[in-house]
DNA sequence: GATGAATGAGGCTTCATTCAT
DNA sequence: AATGAATGAAGCCTCATTCAT
């Protein structure tokens, strides 16, 4: 399938690499600052310092280009996730997953907000970060159930798939809109964390009727 | 203020007027089909039947097009909300609030779709965005706080704010992505709406700690 | 021949006739404020208060417009001319001359300024200009020759062409470009008038070397 | 000032200047040719054998290329005025001075005209050509003026800017217009170089009443 | 006659991609 | 490999003119 390749050209030699690692960050300072409507091969060669030319060089096209760098941005915010610290009880595995959730975040919000305005509209990227945002999902889920007979919902599978569906779309919205889009009450990225991890437990714990 | 201006030059003929519904019912139509990026004026008159500077007879610019199918779309999304009607509980008022919520979006999807990736881009429609999540932000909370007294939170405003941004974020990133972006269990609309009232009053009647 | 027909309808009923004149004066104003470049058709209508199509109503096309404009405006430029006055000699036959083109300008300089820059451009404003303006050359000139025994030049006739240019060339530059175009000195109009007729008077009765 | 900014993009590669100067020379020829009305990019890039991105690789926009043109004109017109040499009196050097303002413009009328035509219109040429023709003026007034004592007007500074304005607007105007606008007597260029200078040295000379 | 809506050619500009050097 | 110049399709917008009402 077309959609396979990689379209990265691999490079061969030291100051290709070096070339190769300056297209990405620049290009990933051109998504964070002006997003996708202002991401041209133009500008990203212009601040990487290298030819338009070598930006075809080492990428088949502008996609592949975008894609290599959202590629690289999962693999930061996603990493090996040994998650194997045990918890003491349901409310430290949400407040540990939450907030682990949370900070994968940081220093990428600019950019993580370029690709998730993107993803609807281009499918590669959907299915990348679909897929990294679902082995996110397994590991808070995993973390969670740890704690299983804590949870009062008739079905606890499907409780903390929707867990945390509300988290991560309260913090995605954060990142996309800022703090006071749906509500005229700014509230801090702190405060989300810890409200959320507090509404999770309360879900998680009580019984139905 | 001059951003405050419409940008929609008023009909005065019949034929006009009716022109000017199908610009703007073809520009719904191409937003909700492919999105803004492939909203041309080209491509509106195209569908509308119309010329290019039909379209241009009607509204100053492209911009002001698209802010008008946004306030029309805004309008209908968001009703009188004459929401005088009493609710038994807490649970009740929840459940109603996010129904409602929950419908308002009914056949509209695809064209909210289009604007909620807009809305990061375009300063204007995140502000009139935001002005009617708001509104109806107002009215889910004043639904769900006649039941303050059943409200176990000890900041109960704060906790009402936190509710309806997670009911508000999971619906909306479901009409952004769709049903299983980051989680691959598929949730149904109504799978959602009813375990986000659950967890909203999970959380609203529990004491903390 | 195409050049010779008017292009103006001649008007019929009083509404008619006002609205006409409406549509004069709408076209001198745009063109005196905003130049040719300025000059269209919904502009004018626009400050006629008349429909657009009424201005087609009345004149075959747009030139048609600016052509009946330049013709009233050269008709208020080009008096009767009824220059019978004798003068006392050569200097007060220039002064008078003189002064005579300065004046006839008073009130007009911005729209004839339009038309000066638009006469290069356009044959029939050129021809029409061009026609008017030796008409008024040929004033300055008989009035200037009532006393060609005084003029030292072995071509009087030459000399006084030359003369008229002179002042014409200078005063139209004027009225084109403003009072320091190319020079850093700024010269008044009053200035340029006299000193121009001193230059004449000075340059007529000079005998040759 | 941003208004000061040159807008060129300066060549790098041997092709690329060829490709520029064709740029400046096919404008030039379609400025001179069919005037500013008629200087399209479409227009220029065909003339120029060359594609309309490639003009925009060059220039920051159509303006930027009109002022780039009008700048390398003035340069041709306004060459280094070394112009020491030292004239036997005041009519060799009104004659000199005049000669070589009419030179000046030799084989670049057609253009030249272009821009006088402009000039009112657009700030930034009437700018720049300001500039050049009050140092064409120094020039004529600095040579004039070695010559002072012979000057009889009781200001000799005044009427050595007044004939210097004779010259310039009288040759000006017959740039723009051609031989026969304001007078039917058809004046060569030749004619009126060596009448003006006529005119000025009368005018300088002769002593106030 | 009057109105103003509708038309569409034409002008400016951008930018992904190719290709000569 | 690297460079950056060249290409041209495509998008936005204007405005003279026509024509249904």
């Amino acid at each position: 399938m077309s959609s396979e390749e990689p379209g990265l050209r691999p490079p061969q030699q030291r100051r290709s690499r070096e070339s190769l690692e300056r297209v990405l960050q620049a290009g990933a300072t051109v998504l964070a600052d002006r997003g996708y409507d202002g991401f041209t091969i133009g500008e990203v060669s212009r601040r990487a310092g290298v030819s338009v030319g070598s930006v075809y060089g080492r990428f088949e096209n502008k996609d592949a280009l975008v894609y290599e760098i959202h590629r690289r941005m999962l693999e930061r915010l996603t990493p090996a996730t040994t998650d194997g610290d045990a918890t003491a009880d349901l409310r430290a595995a949400v407040e540990r997953a939450t907030r682990r959730l949370a900070d994968s975040t940081d220093g990428e919000r600019a950019l993580l907000r370029a690709f998730m305005l993107r993803g609807p509209v281009d499918e590669r990227i959907a299915a990348q970060g679909s897929q990294a945002s679902q082995a996110v999902g397994r590991t808070f889920k995993t973390t969670v159930l740890q704690h299983r007979e804590e949870i009062g919902h008739p079905d606890p599978d499907l409780a903390t798939d929707i867990a945390y569906r509300m988290v991560y779309d309260v913090l995605s919205r954060h990142v996309m809109y800022g703090a006071t889009f749906e509500s005229d009450a700014e509230r801090t990225w702190e405060e989300l964390v810890d409200e959320l991890a507090e509404a999770v437990v309360a879900y998680l714990r009580h019984g139905r009727r």
